[in-house]
DNA sequence: ATAGGGTTAG
């Protein structure tokens, strides 16, 4: 069952191609944007000039010595070089450390050529394939799925939650949710909280709160309760669509679950009562925010200024740009105006 | 060590 799963999954990546391949990497099709080959590394490297920071080599690796986090795409590249210039390399862990930060930083092309540069086949190929995801790439990522097994290699439970994430992100609903099938029926990765989570995302995504509602309660049924993400999805989907009532329902379910609420949860809920004019309830959750000791942002402060106005509450919108001065949001454009 | 969530007026 399994391997009938893999081979399908293999089948419908993009073939192979022998001529063109770089330390590992997947044929990439001629026509693709998010090619990065050796030879134009640099090309992409001088790509970036807005996150350059002039930093001479000391400077840099006592920065590196002091914090870990890399700011940069340029700071990822240098510390990799002579990452790989050591003996005994570096472990690995310290490697996937610096792809995910370049990874949180967006520049998945960044994180795809770094990687190839390790020759990391086999490890860590669950980041590998989040990048082609993020890249709306998925025909590389089941590329590198597909030779992962030729190589004898298994995936787990982390890997396919990557690529259903990868569907939705090309907004191709069905074929996530054939995956997530094939994981309930295949036994050995079985979905977990992420993966549930992950496609409730979906289903909210299409408008679809009554399937992603659907899945909440089969999350139930399992180990894998449903936790803050999966609820908060939700929430905000209900809200989107001003389905206040039900949104603060589930709001109060997942309270009584012992599952605390964070600031996305509280901004979302603030949206949707603000859609309806309904300031009372948006300053209500504002105040139960704070009482929560959850700091609000300055969304949380702008929809409420923004519907104090609408109401033609001048004054109390004003009395709320005070209390973010105060508190040392800054008031932008938008929320003068 | 690697996977999932949100938002900005007119």
């Amino acid at each position: 069952m399994l391997k009938m799963m893999m081979r399908n999954i293999a089948a419908s990546a993009s073939f192979y191609c022998s001529s063109r391949r770089w330390r590992g990497m997947p044929c990439l099709h001629t026509n693709s944007t998010v090619v990065v080959f050796a030879n134009n590394y640099f090309a992409f490297f001088h790509s970036q000039p807005s996150k350059r920071i002039k930093s001479t080599r000391t400077q840099l690796e006592q920065a590196v010595i002091n914090s870990p986090n890399i700011t940069t795409v340029e700071d990822a590249f240098n510390v990799f070089d002579r990452m790989l210039q050591k003996r005994p390399l570096p472990s690995l862990v310290r490697f996937t450390q610096i792809l995910t930060q370049v990874a949180k930083l967006k520049h998945y092309s960044a994180v795809i050529s770094l990687y190839n540069q390790m020759g990391a086949w086999g490890i860590l190929i669950t980041i590998l394939i989040n990048c082609y995801c993020h890249l709306n790439q998925i025909g590389f990522s089941l590329s590198v799925l597909g030779k992962f097994f030729k190589l004898g290699l298994e995936p787990n439970v982390l890997t396919f939650n990557t690529l259903i994430n990868g569907y939705l992100l090309e907004h191709r609903v069905p074929e996530a949710a054939a995956l997530f099938h094939k994981m309930m029926r295949a036994g050995n990765w079985k979905p977990n909280v992420v993966t549930f989570g992950t496609l409730i995302m979906g289903f909210c995504m299409r408008g679809n709160n009554c399937a992603a509602i659907q899945l909440l309660r089969k999350m139930e049924e399992r180990p894998c309760k449903p936790d803050l993400v999966a609820y908060s999805r939700i929430i905000d989907s209900l809200c989107k669509d001003t389905q206040v009532v039900d949104a603060l329902n589930l709001f109060s379910e997942m309270i009584s679950k012992g599952i605390a609420p964070n600031v996305i949860t509280y901004n979302s809920l603030m949206n949707g009562v603000c859609k309806l004019g309904e300031w009372k309830e948006a300053t209500r959750l504002l105040n139960e925010t704070v009482s929560k000791n959850i700091v609000p942002d300055v969304f949380a402060f702008k929809v409420l200024v923004d519907t104090l106005c609408k109401e033609g509450m001048v004054v109390e919108a004003e009395g709320v740009v005070e209390m973010m001065i105060q508190r040392d949001i800054e008031p932008d454009m938008v929320t003068y105006n």
